[in-house]
DNA sequence: CTCTATGCAAAAACTTTGCAGGGAT
DNA sequence: ATCCCTGCAAAGTTTTTGCATAGAG
């Protein structure tokens, strides 16, 4: 399994919390917030917001802010954007059609606000 | 001038308070946190908050989050976007170079993450 | 066995709210 | 004169930290 070797690599311990967030986000088809996942949680919020942080550092979790002002946290998968709508305030994950290079800047990451599909009809 | 005009198109009393952070704001060559401001402000931080909030509302101001995890405020100016550098935190404003409609969505701001021109070199 | 990770509780950081007085229209 | 805006203080929310114990390698 990868999350054993993901861990391995980057020299954190595979421990219980850690192997619960990496299958959540793994599986997650959309970035979540801790609010959301705190009812599912068996750990603590101190445990969540340390290891979050490690996953940040590592660059295996990467974290934006929404329109909700709440943070929402999301496994960094193959490159996609975000798309959050200023009306409805859904996120949505969209196949990324702008180059990751753009004149010297490497792009790692796009966050696109605005009205979505739904709210514009 | 055009902030009494701006404040009275939206039903907003002109105060020095209002004044204050509107002159910072359309003079800002970037944008700026609380943290960064609130030396140089003469109102209580409830104001601050207070007005920012109403003036999100209104479309006058807009907000993201950086990668210091602090929040950062500009005006709504003509169409552009940002660049936030995962390496030295820096943003930048970019023209924007992307449509303000795409595939059904209309964009009205987008921020870039990733690693800028200086740090990749 | 050693060093890292965890839970709990407490604190810190950031933002919002209640209320009474002040100011804009 | 009316209603909105402000400061202050207090509370709310979210995230971080200290410390003692538990657990991974």
């Amino acid at each position: 399994m990868q999350i054993k070797e993901l861990l391995s690599d980057k020299k954190l311990k595979l421990t219980t919390a850690r192997k619960e967030l990496l299958e959540i986000f793994s599986t997650a088809h959309k970035p979540l917030s801790y609010e959301e996942l705190k009812s599912e949680l068996s750990m603590d919020k101190a445990t969540f917001y340390r290891n979050i942080s490690r996953f940040e550092d590592e660059s295996i979790i990467n974290c934006f802010e929404s329109n909700d002002k709440k943070r929402y946290y999301e496994i960094q998968k193959k490159p996609h954007s975000h798309f959050i709508c200023n009306l409805c305030n859904n996120i949505e994950c969209m196949k990324t059609t702008n180059n990751t290079y753009m004149d010297g800047y490497i792009i790692k990451d796009v966050i696109y606000k605005g009205i979505c599909k739904i709210c514009n009809t």
